[in-house]
DNA sequence: CAAGATATGTCAACATGACTGACATAAATT
DNA sequence: AATTTATGTCAGTCATGTTGACATATCTTG
């Protein structure tokens, strides 16, 4: 039941497209979309199960790990990261704070910002989640050497908009190209 | 304005957590884990972007990604690859079919089955999306040779789940490791 | 052939996590 | 004192996912 019948028209090493756009002669890299698509699907799908034990989703994942890795972040931080608006996580934020994951404390120098801090009980549902996504990188790794993982590594940061950098991707590429879009 | 006033505390050469949870004695791969999300996060922006002016989302490109990529596909296959319910998928299939993205044939062996098509509006839509997507790609492998793009191309296949693989995956992989759950 | 299984489509209700717009408060800046 | 900034919140909407129930056509099987 269910073969494996459809024809692979435009797979890989077929010749050429009929179709009418033809945007710069058909080189596109089909293969390195379609594993990020799959490879990212089951990345996250890891957090994802163990999350419905917590009755959360995605949402709190992302910002309980972000506070959890850079403490102190302010929201207005968190919201450059996450690209969401603050009506979308002060929903979610709400729920964390109010369950004791995350906690908040008034800035020191300007105290109208609220700095946000992982609990224990956060600290530790983030490290049971990226636990089960460092086993599934480290499976990944396994056979691949120095050089290769290097590779991986710069791959992936040029993969990413230098542009208007948020201050996590400062702290991930070390302040570096700071530069103001006029 | 907005100093990078976050203490760091969490972020990779950190001493030790004092956590209580202890997983693994904090062997995480933060660096990576974040890069995927980073590098994710823009790859697909690309696409959403251009997708607003066509008044879709991310759930319409998905579907007609796959279906361009292999012709004849049927609707329980495109199920299994999404991994989203019939309902889920129909509605946005519709979509498609109505505004003349793709087409239906009845199948030749079951008539029940129904075979997906790009049109060729459907395939420019598909073509000028995957073009932006591998512009970046391309961008992001410009500093990096052969052995390098080899490793990169590895790493992702093995971040995939290989049990129980949809016919697409079947088909990336070359009809693998076919193990029937029972 | 009749019965059952399969492939697909559809209706209805609901959940999550985005969005916009408007407005409120407290604290910093000018 | 007036304005700007950082944050919070109310209200409504949209996109995309979910369950459950049921309909129809077609294939498979006893």
């Amino acid at each position: 039941m269910t073969d494996i019948n459809f024809s692979k028209g435009h797979v890989a090493s077929d010749s050429q497209e009929a179709a009418s756009p033809a945007p710069r002669a058909g080189e596109f890299r089909w293969d390195i979309i379609e594993l990020l698509f799959f490879a990212y699907r089951d990345f996250v799908g890891d957090a994802d199960h163990e999350l419905e034990a917590f009755g959360f989703g995605r949402a709190h994942h992302r910002v309980m790990h972000f506070v959890y890795r850079y403490p102190g972040l302010k929201v207005a931080d968190l919201l450059d990261v996450l690209r969401i608006t603050k009506q979308s996580l002060g929903r979610v934020l709400k729920q964390l704070l109010d369950e004791g994951y995350i906690v908040q404390k008034t800035g020191n120098n300007d105290r109208r910002q609220r700095l946000l801090y992982a609990t224990p009980k956060g600290e530790a549902l983030v490290a049971k989640l990226a636990g089960l996504q460092t086993d599934r990188i480290t499976r990944a790794l396994r056979d691949i050497n120095p050089e290769g993982a290097a590779a991986i590594s710069e791959f992936l940061r040029a993969m990413i908009d230098r542009d208007d950098p948020d201050k996590v991707l400062e702290a991930i590429f070390g302040i570096g190209s700071k530069k103001p879009r006029e």
